[in-house]
DNA sequence: GTCTATACAGCGATAGAC
DNA sequence: GTCTATCGCTGTATAGAC
């Protein structure tokens, strides 16, 4: 799948995707640009270049696209995280790694997945299986966090803060990677020292949490 | 105005309040909860206790509550944030005093002010005006953050990065907190303390740049 | 698989009585 | 200042031809 490597601008403008995956690419800018409320289903269309009715061949409905761009997300990242957290390393070294990760996973994503995690979206009852999802992930982080704040490597802190902040601060890195910042300059090492180095109850330690996380091996890789 | 600092909840239920300062408490709810395209002006009016078109008596178009609110919001910590800036202070002082105060701000708000900065709500042109003062904000912060650094009070971090991640971790920790956190938990200074420390070079520093910060006194004070 | 035509519900906003 | 009644528009989704 080397299209995902490639600047969204040119996948857009040359690979001749499937109907069915323009209409998440195109959903997804949409979506992360305007909100989904904002977002009708003939600006999708004409973003994919048919008419409106012609969606619902693929899509049942509008909330149906909005699934699929959680499932290629979630499902993904969820199972991910919880098998970085499972592994036999420091704290600091797991929650380098998964920021790392999640950082990366969203930099190399097809779709611009910002605009699916907020209030409006994931607040809405019938997303509410993606909402628990993303809460588990959120208590997975959370777990490492208190785990390294026991094991004397972070600092005494409120894990759940720590987590909610990071979460937005993915969101938010997330925003100003689509907005035009060069993919692949290390936008997911900068992030994940940020956090890492604030949370360590020795900052010196960065440099040896970074190089372990690089040496992780996960499952299945 | 001592309202400000009882639980929402007991305004709500409690003080009575003009019609038009309930209908802006009850949107801002409704937007934080389901994003602004998704709240109808009948939802808001239900919540009020009026009937939908009543509330044109008080506000011309559903876009002019929210300007209310960006006002007070924005009207508010703009000046504040750059006559912190403006301070002889150390840049650490400076940024944790700001951190502090917008917190503060959010979290004795009588409106829940986090469905605003939703792209779908300040990214409309309509409201280009409050999105170039929330940039004018992050730039300022984005200075503090600069002149930290040039100092070597602060790591060498990417200013930017780091001014649209406090912008990330501000929007979540307000989630977090009107879900049900106690106010005046110290939520303010615990979220000041983990990014200041995140950036200070000397970790160490960050019991006497809260000292300072708290006693900084601003013009007009 | 895409089209034209259209159903039909819900939206913001207005008119005018009280 | 609030009400009832209603307008005009836009939204999602469907029907059925090609």
């Amino acid at each position: 799948m080397v299209a995902r490597r490639l600047p969204r601008a040119l996948v857009a403008a040359c690979v001749p995707l499937a109907t069915r995956e323009r209409i998440l690419f195109e959903a997804a800018h949409l979506f992360a640009a305007q909100g989904f409320h904002a977002t009708t289903t003939r600006q999708i269309a004409e973003a994919v270049g048919i008419r409106q009715p012609s969606l619902f061949h693929h899509f049942a409905t509008k909330d149906a696209i909005v699934e699929a761009l959680f499932d290629w997300d979630l499902g993904l990242a969820l199972p991910r995280t919880r098998a970085v957290a499972a592994l036999p390393e420091p704290a600091a070294v797991r929650l380098y790694r998964y920021l790392h990760d999640d950082l990366r996973h969203l930099e190399e994503a097809p779709y611009n997945l910002s605009g699916l995690y907020a209030d409006e979206v994931i607040g809405r009852p019938e997303f509410a299986p993606w909402a628990e999802r993303r809460d588990l992930l959120h208590r997975v982080v959370a777990g490492i966090v208190r785990e390294g704040t026991a094991a004397g490597e972070f600092i005494e802190v409120d894990a759940t803060l720590v987590s909610q902040a990071i979460a937005g601060i993915l969101v938010r890195a997330l925003t100003l990677h689509s907005g035009g910042r060069a993919p692949g300059r290390g936008l997911a090492d900068e992030v994940a020292r940020l956090v890492v180095r604030g949370l360590l109850a020795d900052p010196a330690a960065l440099e040896e949490v970074q190089g372990r996380a690089a040496l992780l091996r996960l499952p299945g890789e």
